[in-house]
DNA sequence: ATAAATTCTTGACGAAGTTAATTAATCTTG
DNA sequence: CAAGATTAATTAACTTCGTCAAGAATTTAT
């Protein structure tokens, strides 16, 4: 039975969403200041304002923390009241469920974890609304609040190719879905209103909000580990693809000699720099069929120069990469992430040696930063796209 | 002395130009179908479209046109009256001027080139307001309009880092310019508005406003001839990069051993499947140094393998470009155009066959359009940039 | 103290768009 | 062929949102 969502943010105009978020992402900003980014009168703010303070998501700060205090009334600083809300963000993977409850600012607030014993969607289904169940029971570490009460919102990450507007997987390889209307299902399995989204799109999202994407309109993510994943933020907007597909670096074609490329492909970024393609040219080169990871790591940063040779190569394909994708699309920033970014130290060289090669003319003032983000996080950006769901509460 | 540009046009609202737009580009509709397309309701069709109505850039056409009549009051077209308002537009190649006046709806009414001496930033100035002069002067085809009074806005378009909003073309190699403020000079020049872009951003606002990007939200566009190069619309967007650069699909690198690219890259497309890559590769081929381009066309249409080959490697190499846009960026369609598109029965197959392969899930159901762009076609699509104009009176 | 600076609030006003009712023009049907 | 059905366009009253201008609050500078 699915609990419908109480329309509980004051969000009912365009301004009120404006200085909402503009609070949220840019911390703590008096009003005058929120008019100044965001073009408003001052006046709209003010009355914008209100009805959140009144519901408990905002909050006046003192004026204590001012720098340069200068003549005038000091500035009473707007901060979201975190607590206000709680969200829960679940990633799905092949083989275990991820679960986090998190505040309004996407502050993780709460974690856990499940392994999947079997794939089929029944099982699935019962896991996560379990998982969720254990969550949402467990104590809050600040004070005792009844999180069922307070979440109503489920944001739910999965790879593969995911409609996030109707709820349904269309595609998921690791789990071997076709499309399954999840949403739907969770819905009802979990009393609260469940959001699908593709699990690098809703990483994006939380840097979008909360990370390295604030105050950017343009910026890509790039996640690089089991597969090399992307998303890609363009002018403010999430690029979902006409047809699903967007962001697809790990699919770039970068050499046309290379290896095949499980999705048919021949060359792409992700037959020469995933961690089984690295680990498969690794043992070639070795002459150890054996070989583990953890073992060709050890001995690339011991020295063994073969062996930094086949990392250099992966840094080589995913920096060709990073040049298509800036020449194309051409983004402030990009974000570097995933659990291959453990190993960073063997790769960022060559990685930024080729992008500054192949990126055209001032694309190359293109900021890469890297950003090793823990497997929660994956969660969390889950979360985050159960906290978009404020901002619109029809539709998914 | 610029003219200041007079507001002519009722825009007022976002309304006002939501209706304008929707009928300039969707053809002929009636104020019901404006509505149910863009989400206003009737009323708000019929307040918006009376200002345009009474100030002659709408019309109503008679309900002569009905396909399928069925019952109730037949619909009262909108459509634009294109000759309300003129528009020049003008390219700047290396050599020459090529400039239109267009209508309303970009068509061209007028068009005249002029070769360039020199191209020192005076001589282009002021090569260029006399070609404006001549276009003005010149009869109409269809009636004896004073071209002078009713053309306020210039567009144009040069190849290179241009950035509209100041009006500074920063960087273009083929004129060998840096910085110069040319829409204030043509300003003073011409007493036109002046709305400087970028030349294949201005073919893609015209795509996007008159031909294949008109009701698609995001598309591609990509010219292939002596240079590559390529715009990307997403969102509904075009996209200008946080840098200036963006759609850069020619220097995409597609291939690790391919030849070395002004650019500084190697193995970018440009470097492979330009009109001069090309000619350099097939004269090595035949064997013959002095090769020309139409011979070896002809040898290739004649069943020359090795010929044949060369023209299908730059084909795949195009695909291959493709095959990374359109995983990147996730286009519902994209137009391959320009000069090359002329012996395109060389590539095409290769193109399709590269793509298909490369293309990442369905990715590949993006549609891939020729379309055989006569030269005028860009200065057209600087006249497109000026009618732009009509909705951001201010700025440039 | 008085002036200047800066933030925030308030209430009148105006612009833009909605809904609901009305008028208009055509087709369908007994 | 008149009455009703059906769709399009218009009108008028109302709602909503945000601006403007004035003023209150609270500080520094002189």
């Amino acid at each position: 039975m699915p609990r419908s969502a109480p329309a509980r943010a004051p969000i009912t105009s365009p301004a009120a969403a404006t200085v909402f978020t503009t609070v949220l992402t840019q911390g703590p900003v008096s009003r005058v200041d929120v008019a100044r980014r965001t073009g408003l009168s001052s006046a709209a703010v003010t009355k914008a304002a209100r009805p959140f303070i009144e519901a408990g998501y905002l909050e006046e700060l003192a004026a204590e923390g001012r720098i340069a205090p200068g003549a005038g009334r000091p500035a009473n600083p707007l901060a979201v009241r975190p607590g206000r809300e709680y969200f829960v963000g679940v990633k799905i993977t092949g083989d275990e469920l991820i679960g986090v409850v998190t505040d309004l600012r996407a502050d993780v607030r709460a974690a856990a974890r499940r392994p999947l014993a079997a794939r089929d969607v029944e099982h699935v289904v019962a896991a996560l609304a379990g998982l969720v169940g254990e969550l949402l029971a467990g104590p809050t570490p600040d004070e005792a609040v009844n999180l069922r009460e307070r979440a109503y919102c489920l944001g739910v990450a999965v790879s593969g190719d995911v409609d996030r507007a109707s709820g349904v997987v269309r595609y998921s390889p690791f789990l071997g879905w076709r499309d399954v209307p999840l949403a739907e299902l969770l819905d009802d399995a979990t009393g609260l209103t469940t959001t699908l989204e593709n699990d690098v799109k809703a990483l994006a999202v939380a840097e979008q909000w909360f990370g390295e994407g604030v105050g950017v309109s343009s910026f890509a993510l790039v996640t690089v580990g089991a597969g090399i994943g992307g998303a890609l933020v363009v002018n403010g907007e999430l690029v979902r693809g006409a047809h699903g597909v967007a962001g697809e670096i790990g699919h770039v074609p970068v050499d046309g000699g290379g290896p095949s490329c499980h999705c048919g492909g021949q060359g792409c970024v992700e037959a020469i720099a995933s961690t089984e393609a690295i680990l498969t040219r690794a043992r070639r080169v070795a002459g150890d069929p054996v070989l583990s990871m953890a073992d060709a790591v050890a001995r690339a940063r011991g020295g063994d120069e073969p062996l930094r040779e086949v990392f250099a190569g992966a840094g080589h394909a995913i920096g060709l990469g990073l040049a298509a994708l800036v020449n194309l699309a051409g983004p402030e920033r990009v974000v570097v992430s995933g659990e291959g970014v453990a190993t960073y130290d063997l790769f960022e060289e060559r990685i930024r040696r080729t992008f500054a090669a192949q990126a055209f003319g001032s694309a190359a003032r293109c900021g890469l930063v890297i950003r090793p983000l823990p497997f929660e996080e994956w969660a969390r950006g889950a979360a985050a796209v159960a906290i978009q769901r404020l901002f619109a509460p029809r539709g998914r």
